[in-house]
RNA sequence: GAGGGCGUAGCUCAGUCGGUAGAGCAACGGCCUUUUAAGCCGUGGGUCCUGGGUUCGAGCCCCAGCGCCCUCACCA
């Protein structure tokens, strides 16, 4: 029974309260950051043992660590960025206050003003003249050196995850300067940032399960998005040449630690642009992320290190199959020989027997591109460490992207891929809206499965009003964060992943 | 959805061959005016994830369930 712990809370609660003295305080003016006193102190040029009785300032922040020695008291603070000592001597603060102090605990919040000296092991130290009580805790805080590691826990009670492991308070710091300095860089290229629906009556603009869900004063089903895209792309129609959204998307599929249904988007839409302008924006994004970070471009990602330099290295698909794979992307039968011998086909047939049967894609019923990629992921994928814009896709895997003029069997595609993960993903869009709405049914076709799909005619209306040609670019923020900041799982970067809600909390 | 791993004190973790449930931190009482995971003396704290089963006896073995993690499947 944790029940004595929590008890002997309450109790040092009401003996403050017995003092007159608000445990949960009220506002407190002027403080300054742990880290700027840190940095105050060490322009004061303090020796060790040494206070600058002028140098007043006012701290505050949750207590980590408290060490009481009878008339002398050391605690840590901690605030978002820093931890700071201060150092309460019984002699030098009001009877009050000493009592105060007599009751706080570990995870209590105080604020104090003191002046800033150094200890005689020359630690930092704010010299405590008035403290105060700004909220008590009442639970218990995890271990102080171990922290809280337990990860259903971490994700479930992310305030504590955030106040008791300061790493964790740095990789959701470097998220927000990671947007901020995309925002920063698009808005200076002449991006216009919007906001576009997020509950939509008909889904679109990529392949995955939606979320439904309903309007009871409209009284229609509706569905959360799974993709800006659609939108976005009416807003170049509408005249917005350049146009981004940094979009929560929802798909109701599997969760694995590069997927979390509700997951944040980036999606860009440069009217007269294409492929190249998107390579350039791609760089120049990831480029300005990194110097708002420590400007390193050697980054370590797990027992990788990335190199992300620009530009990237830019290699088409054909090319990389033939490294890999050894096949050549038109020679059909090689392609299906391989991916057989790589029994990569099973999955694609549902039914072994049948792979084993089939001597060509016909014979699965399946497009021949479909087995290329399968052979694609399993043998070039996880060597794309590098970032690596990967370029001349199949037409066949992305039927709503304009083709090649020269080419027509490829696709004026690109992904970037780093780690061996997918980033990003860009095209030169199709404006031609009787070509949009003939690849548009087929894709509905080809979905046979049990989601409801329906083509938007009002995204076609659009596009017969004229789209400008343009380059279109999705990046997943959340896994550019894990790469950034070197996290192993999405739910890492993810302040509240979505966890199965448990009975006991 | 399939396979594998994990679940012991508030937290981090031990627990041998199936034989009385352990440590550190945290807490409680006491001492301590320069600590750095402070120290010293003393005390309390358990639904061993849940429910069955085997056994004289289960934290440990078996079955089922729950939760989390990983791999795969799903997924422009």
């Amino acid at each position: 029974m944790p029940d004595d712990l929590l008890d002997a809370r309450r109790r040092k609660l009401q003996n403050i309260v017995q003092l007159e003295r608000d445990p949960y305080g009220r506002r407190f003016p002027d403080v300054v950051a742990n880290d700027a006193i840190r940095a105050r102190a060490e322009a004061l040029n303090l020796s060790p043992g040494q206070t600058a009785e002028a140098e007043r300032v006012t701290a505050a922040g949750r207590i980590t660590l408290l060490r009481n020695m009878g008339k002398l008291a050391f605690l840590h603070i901690r605030d978002s960025r820093a931890d700071l000592q201060i150092g309460v001597s019984k002699k030098a603060v009001s009877e009050s206050d000493w009592a105060v102090l007599e009751q706080l605990d570990l995870g209590d919040i105080i604020g104090v003003t003191g002046a800033i000296g150094r200890t005689k092991t020359n630690e930092v130290t704010v010299w405590v003249n008035s403290l105060t009580i700004l909220s008590k805790c009442r639970q218990i805080p995890p271990e102080k050196w171990h922290g809280l590691s337990d990860v259903d826990l971490r994700y479930r009670r992310r305030y504590v995850d955030l106040f008791t492991n300061p790493e964790v308070m740095k990789t959701f710091r470097d998220r927000i300067a990671i947007i901020d300095a995309i925002r920063d860089h698009l808005r200076k290229l002449g991006f216009l940032e919007v906001e576009t629906p997020a509950l939509q009556p008909i889904y679109g603009g990529a392949a995955a399960r939606p979320f439904t869900t309903h309007h009871n004063t409209l009284d229609i089903e509706l569905f959360l998005r799974i993709s800006p895209e659609l939108y976005l792309k009416r807003l170049l129609v509408g005249g917005m040449e350049r146009v981004f959204e940094i979009a929560r998307n929802f798909r109701n599929e599997g969760m694995s630690p590069r997927h979390n249904p509700e997951f944040t988007m980036l999606e860009l839409y440069q009217a007269y642009g294409d492929l190249s302008d998107m390579m350039d924006v791609t760089e120049g994004m990831i480029s300005s992320a990194i110097a708002q970070l420590d400007g390193r471009h050697e980054r370590q990602f797990g027992d990788q290190t990335i190199n992300y330099t620009a530009p990237f290295k830019r290699r088409t698909y054909g090319d990389l199959l033939r490294e890999h794979a050894g096949v050549d992307l038109r020679d059909h039968n090689a392609v299906f020989e391989k991916a057989k011998s790589q029994h990569l086909l099973n999955k694609l047939a549902k039914d072994p027997n049948r792979a084993a049967r089939a001597s060509s894609a016909a014979d699965l019923g399946i497009d021949q591109a479909i087995i290329a990629n399968e052979l694609f992921e399993a043998t070039v994928e996880p060597y794309l460490i590098q970032p690596t814009f990967v370029t001349e896709y199949p037409a066949e895997l992305c039927p709503l992207t304009r083709r090649k003029p020269d080419d027509p069997t490829l696709a004026l595609r690109f992904e970037l891929y780093v780690a061996g993960m997918e980033l990003a993903n860009a095209y030169t869009e199709l404006n031609d809206p009787d070509i949009q709405r003939q690849t548009m049914s087929q894709h509905l076709q080809g979905e046979g499965d049990e989601t409801m799909r329906v083509v938007d005619e009002d995204f076609l209306l659009a596009l017969e009003y004229g789209m400008p040609p343009a380059g279109g670019l999705g990046v997943g923020i959340d896994r550019l964060v894990m790469l950034l900041t070197n996290s192993q799982s999405i739910r890492d970067v993810i302040l509240f992943p979505l966890q199965r809600p448990s009975q006991n909390t």
